[in-house]
DNA sequence: TAATACCTTACTATATTTATAAGGTATTAA
DNA sequence: TTAATACCTTATAAATATAGTAAGGTATTA
């Protein structure tokens, strides 16, 4: 859970849509206004904003943002999630890097969760994660039968 | 949940002190010889992963490291929570944005994950997250009875 | 006394994040 | 048809965070 003025300037903009009264929806312009702002960060907050179907845009003269749902059905943590998310880069020293070490799921969190220390030292035939001292000192690969680096 | 090499210098140092079939206790400097690394960085992460209970250290000649736990009872997973753990040093801006900016426990994110965008704007006389427009579009605090800014 | 954990501060290099800028295309009300 | 808007791309400067090393220390204990 991350804090950041990004964050905040999300937290403000969806409040200000909220609280916007008119019949028009709320353009970036305005709300770069009031927030004081560059037009073009707050255009790169509104695509997460509205990947995450938090607000839903209109284009067109008249045209601007509004919620995508009844605020209170948004949360807070929902706006910080969407905004603070991950952007897709993979960079070249991640790619060098191989399986192990790229981006991982929450799924794989919750799977390393149940690998423990000893499924990774204990010798098993049906495990495929059993090592060796001497694979381990060195950097050959960790897992037979495979050529990657896992640990 | 991140992956980075310093996740995977820690997973290797457990794994070598699990594999450690002697009596005496595993010293960090083995450890920075086996993995070529410096004494020093070794020292920062047997600090978070002791204070995370998944070391112990025993001082004096023929000291060194030792498991906490029973290999069955420690998880990859807990392991790179440990080292990936924010450290609690609180910088000069931190500091400056205030409440609300400052470090977040993951309760708070439940917490904020309950408060809804409506009930910030919605007036009640019994919650104090509510909020008026001229509030959010100037710099004053959002909250009434409370000399610091929320939103 | 010496080996070790354990602690502090400083530092360089790299990576990431923040925020802006400048250009575009797509859509649509008037 | 025009202009206002969303929506998209690439680039970039500045600030901040992370990775890893270094050099010094103190505390504990065989």
């Amino acid at each position: 859970m991350k804090l950041s003025t990004k964050g905040r300037y999300a937290i403000r903009a969806m409040i200000n849509i909220a609280l916007n009264k008119t019949n028009t929806p709320t353009t970036l312009l305005n709300l770069a206004r009031h927030q004081n702002i560059s037009l073009s960060y707050l255009e790169q907050l509104f695509s997460l904003l509205r990947k995450n179907n938090l607000v839903s845009g209109i284009r067109g003269p008249g045209g601007g943002y509004r919620l995508a749902n009844n605020p209170k059905n948004i949360t807070i943590a929902q706006i910080l999630n969407a905004v603070n998310e991950k952007q897709g880069k993979l960079i070249d020293h991640q790619k060098k890097d191989e399986l192990i070490w790229e981006y991982f799921s929450n799924k794989l969190y919750k799977y390393l969760d149940t690998i423990t220390l000893n499924s990774l030292i204990e010798g098993s035939s049906q495990t495929e994660a059993s090592i060796t001292e001497e694979a381990l000192i060195t950097e050959k690969p960790l897992i037979n039968n495979t050529k990657r680096h896992i640990i």
